[in-house]
DNA sequence: AATCCGGGGGC
DNA sequence: GCCCCAGGATT
């Protein structure tokens, strides 16, 4: 074993946090803390891991679950296809490998959801594989200590991790040496002013030589940020004693594909309600309808990663039943069935706070 | 190679 | 505000 490998699992048998993926070799567990955890802190991910392991505890009963269900469960945890394929691999699983992982890297890879970073964690930790990963805490420990300045968020920076990473892996045990990287990464090396004085490889890490710890790693790509202007209504209709509400599932190529939101007409900035009930697209699925305007909600904020979303809820209150076009994904859902539809945290938020909407 | 996809937390 | 997080799919 090489001395980094030797250092780095040392520091782990002492610091690492214990997380219930850690305390198992089941294969589905680790594969399925691994999905939640892309691009998600631990503290984030660990109470959507529990659910998720007591509502469907094997591969075999997730792969029976409706994508509703799932999306149900995921809600608020964000990148709603890593749900979408979570369902997908697991009916992979059953159909096509005998519902059992794979033990080997280029067929995890080929499992939906599964790139080389959760193919190689997976393979490691599971099965004993060779494969290093390369992830957001790899990138940082590696480009600091060994003085890697070219982009990481380019492919020549990439590849020299990933060679780094190969080279470094202590192939006796991946999948310790694989974890201990991580959670180094995640605990000490962290992004913002670590505790360099403290660290095990302050001798020999050149960023801390050079003084370059506050920028690597180097990203050389900088976000835009898109704004987005929702006008959403909120339609009831009072039937009897139940209040039913059109909701709208979302389809292709946005974000939150697979959730549920309501009827809306999007604008790139603010409008007047009478510009809004005046445009075809409403005029078109409410159909000429009968209803009143019983409350204009504040304008809501919410940030997404590359979006800035402004939202507005008008409620219509309908004195005639609402038109159901299924062809454009609206579906009229009782109030007191909404809590098996998944919802985008904006949606979820707001219906918190106005706890019952008023028919 | 570039772009898109969420939400929460740290500073 | 800006950046980051146990990344992947699509084009």
């Amino acid at each position: 074993m090489n001395e980094f490998s030797h250092k780095i699992t040392a520091w782990y048998k002492q610091n690492h946090r214990s997380l219930p993926w850690r305390e198992t070799a089941d294969p589905y567990a680790i594969w399925l803390s691994e999905v939640i955890l892309q691009q998600t802190r631990v503290d984030q991910g660990l109470a959507y891991y529990q659910r998720f392991v007591s509502q469907w505890p094997d591969v075999l009963s997730l792969s029976q679950a409706s994508e509703q269900e799932v999306l149900k469960l995921w809600q608020g945890l964000g990148y709603y296809s890593r749900a979408r394929n979570l369902l997908t691999t697991a009916k992979m699983i059953v159909n096509n490998f005998d519902g059992a992982f794979p033990a080997d890297y280029k067929q995890l890879l080929s499992l939906k959801g599964v790139g080389k970073y959760t193919a190689a964690a997976v393979g490691s930790i599971a099965f004993g594989l060779p494969n290093a990963v390369v992830d957001g805490n790899v990138m940082r420990v590696l480009s600091r200590v060994f003085g890697v300045q070219e982009a990481i968020d380019a492919s020549d920076g990439i590849k020299k991790i990933e060679t780094l990473a190969n080279t470094l892996l202590d192939k006796e045990n991946p999948g310790l040496h694989n974890q201990a990287l991580m959670e180094f990464g995640a605990l000490h090396c962290v992004p913002a002013s670590p505790d360099c004085m403290s660290c095990i490889f302050n001798h020999m890490c050149i960023a801390n030589q050079k003084g370059l710890v506050g920028q690597l790693p180097f990203k050389q790509k900088k976000i835009t940020l898109r704004v987005r202007y929702l006008n959403y209504f909120i339609c009831t209709y009072k039937q009897g004693e139940d209040c039913f509400v059109a909701l709208k599932i979302r389809t292709s190529g946005d974000i939150w594909k697979g959730l549920y939101d309501f009827p809306l007409i999007e604008t790139s900035e603010e409008v007047e309600i009478e510009f809004l009930i005046n445009n075809n697209a409403f005029l078109d699925w409410t159909n000429n309808r009968n209803f009143t305007l019983s409350k204009v909600s504040d304008l809501q904020k919410h940030q997404l990663t590359h979006q800035t979303l402004f939202a507005r809820f008008f409620h219509l209150r309908f004195h005639e039943p609402i038109a159901v076009d299924t062809k454009n994904g609206i579906s009229l859902v009782c109030e007191n069935s909404m809590n098996d539809y998944p919802f985008p945290r904006l949606i979820d938020r707001y219906l918190q706070n106005i706890d019952l909407i008023n028919c």
